[in-house]
DNA sequence: CATGAATGAGTATTCATTCAT
DNA sequence: TATGAATGAATACTCATTCAT
């Protein structure tokens, strides 16, 4: 219960790292509990129960409560980040980026559903106190991609439409898809979703010329 | 719950529409609280204070504060489905119904900004206990939809895709805008949403053959 | 439902009559739902639906529910009186009405097991409100049988002891019984147990004389 | 419930007889609020003021209002056992044991007519949840005294009498005693009380040879 | 008389947070 | 640093009672 392990010698600033290593052992069975019993009905004792520790020691890394709960949410939109990057990397077609980034999107989610649930959380119960965590991340990265879509309706490869509006509109069909297919229980297939989301935006966007190669952008790898 | 009848002495009449009077005035103001404050923060006083009756009223007429939100939610969605019948009626062209329900149902929820609230809600408080109510009501309502679906695409208007992922697929769409629009509380204007969303939707579903008259699909009214 | 029978010509004071009769129809259900939910759990309108009566009614003829509750032991104790004072009617010896009083206390009891969770409810709740109705009960009767103990000391048919205490001591044992066997819930006869608590007084109380013909105070009937 | 051991840090050591010792704190106060408002209308707010905590740390030991009223008829109780097994120790004989043992009964709710109120409050409140825990005493302390009687019968020492119903009658007598005579809040002394009882028990159960004997097994001490 | 809609006081329990050890 | 005992604010729901009809 206590991977207390690398300690390396003294000298070494062992408390910081101490401090980062114990969150990162406290959010993702934080995430856990959080996702399954919703924020409200979601004990800090039983987190602590959980990981073996005294509910004054999850206090001690986190001030309170919700800050927990919403370095959970943060963590969790970190790894989507972190997902779509990776998924990103070393691509240089910049569709198939963006290909690439939606299909990592919904796999991510697939992957860890609690995130979706942690982001209806936080919507239902930090309301006026707190700017959804999900559109500070999209915020901080939507950036490139607006370059993105911006040279590719330059460049006549997609149809000339407003490179904001079309983000949004993107986000909201994949959010969209997320919540509604979390939220049914059904435990659809993330592929069968990928494809029908990419085949409806692709038709949707691409010029004449470019949906010659619709296949191409809809093979899965 | 209504044995009126068998009764024997005189006494005041149970009045058989007061009930439904007296929700038709509790549900509005319950939506409101409920969706500025959230299900866990609403405490049953302030909505009787509201309504300036006693908190026991309340419970005559609602059981529980959860059935009471539910009520609420019911109320909503049936509101969604009146709109959306409204829109359509008397339109005879399948393609223009499915455009006119499009945009009523971005425009109800643009006019009714509460009841999205309550969705969240809903689904945050009541995760395991209950499907969610917008499910209920896309499973009741989506059977006609689908043979429109069908219908135009054995008529070739549409592309030759399968009716229920396609209806899937918009659903997640404009739930997934609806949620976003309002989680970012940008008071986005429902009108150029709702374009930008029909032209994602018909360019990525018409045949070539009906992309020409993609202008009429999009106009306003 | 309504038994409204017997109505006399006018001129009659309808109204008094109707009242009591309601009493009377009120009290049995009354008496068997408080014994069966004990007196705090049991909501005054169970009482009427119970009867098909609106809760008011029931008011109108009992100020309140603690009055109710009370009129129901007070019937309870006047039915144990009257199955008393039955058995004892035409029995000229003393000692055998004894025998017969102690007889139908204990068969009262055991055809009426609600009157005992009455009586104990009664203790329970209003314990510092009101003097038991049951001791009420026993102050209002005792002073018969006092002579009775008196005459059959002063005749030598009994051990020379002071009437109060004996009278005292056998009511500890009754009540006793009566409450640890209902109590216990067992279900034990009542014959059994009226011949033991018969053997156990007698036994203890008849002079040697007497002793002589103690089987002919324990014979059932 | 207490997995003390296996804990890593420092931290302040649960105390296991901190728990203990504040139920013993706790249960007397209890007892006596209990006792004196009734359990139902008794506020566990009330016990914790009287205590001079807070309410939690009443919550904290026990787990619910229920739960700390039976640990207190159950303290009650092992206070009867504990009074009257000390009152035997070192008697020999069997028949002063009983004797003994029957004024120890009556001593100890002489001293603790709290004990009296809160089995006649289990009863009233706990009707159908729960076996009175009086009864459940009773089972558990009394077979030895079977024994006693039944070797008391054998040996001629007592009338050839069923040693349950012996035991069974006795216990009706006492707890009929006890109930009576707090019910009627007369705060009768408990010594004429214990040698009436005395007096009727062994008048009956003697046998002609050990009613000579009477006066010794009536003594007070 | 009978009815039942309206009232609102009353209460057990939870749990985030603190802080002495 | 880790602990867990102590705190006390916060809240849904019940039900006896009233009284307009």
């Amino acid at each position: 219960m206590t991977n207390t392990l690398n300690r390396r010698g003294p000298g070494r600033p062992r408390n910081l790292e101490l401090a980062s290593q114990r969150c990162e052992e406290i959010l993702p069975i934080a995430t856990e509990i959080f996702a399954s019993k919703g924020y409200a009905s979601t004990d800090v004792q039983e987190i602590a129960d959980r990981l073996g520790i005294a509910k004054g020691t999850v206090y001690h890394y986190f001030p309170s409560k919700e800050q927990l709960f919403l370095a959970a949410v943060d963590r969790g939109m970190a790894g989507l980040s972190g997902a779509i990057n990776a998924s990103v990397a070393g691509e240089p077609d910049t569709i198939k980026q963006i290909a690439r980034a939606i299909r990592a999107f919904l796999k991510y989610f697939d992957s860890n559903p609690d995130v979706v649930e942690l982001i209806v959380q936080e919507r239902a119960e930090f309301r006026d106190r707190k700017k959804p965590t999900y559109l500070e991340h999209r915020e901080r990265n939507i950036r490139p991609w607006h370059e993105h879509f911006r040279s590719l309706c330059k460049s006549g490869r997609f149809r000339p439409l407003n490179e904001e509006q079309m983000t949004q509109t993107i986000s909201n069909l994949l959010y969209g898809t997320i919540f509604t297919t979390y939220f049914a229980r059904e435990g659809q297939a993330f592929e069968s979703l990928s494809t029908q989301v990419l085949s409806l935006v692709f038709a949707g966007l691409l010029s004449d010329a470019e949906l010659a190669n619709l296949d191409k952008y809809l093979e899965f790898d």
